[in-house]
DNA sequence: CGTATGACGAGCC
DNA sequence: AGGCTCGCCATAC
């Protein structure tokens, strides 16, 4: 497990954000240990295969947003791009302004709070 | 083995 | 307030 790759934690990490929640690259980064790896696991989700599937478990790749409560732009987009994030999100009832910004106040998973 | 890249983030101008 | 630069980390080449 020592030489699993951080990838593969990451994958997972994002695969305990609930719908209807968002967490941003560096909520996932610190909850997998890296601590000031938010780029890091901007490039794992870069490396996702295209049905977003991971060992038969699929990875939800677009409740992952940045800091700023909007949605990356990876600048032309291969899956279909923002837009189709967008709709995703709002299937899972989550509110996307018409510019791709979410309010995180409101939908940022808030799991890595331990509970009392 | 050194350089470049990128779905980020925080700080500075 | 808005935009730009620098820093961070793990891959790709």
């Amino acid at each position: 497990m020592a030489d699993e790759r951080i990838f593969l934690k990451i994958w997972r990490t994002v695969t305990r954000v609930p719908r209807g929640r968002v967490a941003t690259y560096g909520q996932i980064a610190l909850m997998t240990g890296l601590p000031r790896g938010a780029r890091t696991v901007g490039w794992a989700l870069r490396a996702l295969p295209g049905d977003g599937r991971v060992g038969g478990v699929k990875v939800p790749w677009h409740r992952v947003i940045n800091a700023r409560g909007a949605i990356s732009d990876r600048g032309g987009a291969g899956d279909g791009g923002i837009g189709r994030q967008a709709a995703v999100l709002r299937r899972e009832g989550v509110a996307v302004s018409p510019d791709g910004r979410i309010r995180l106040g409101r939908y940022l998973w808030r799991g890595d709070r331990r509970p009392s």
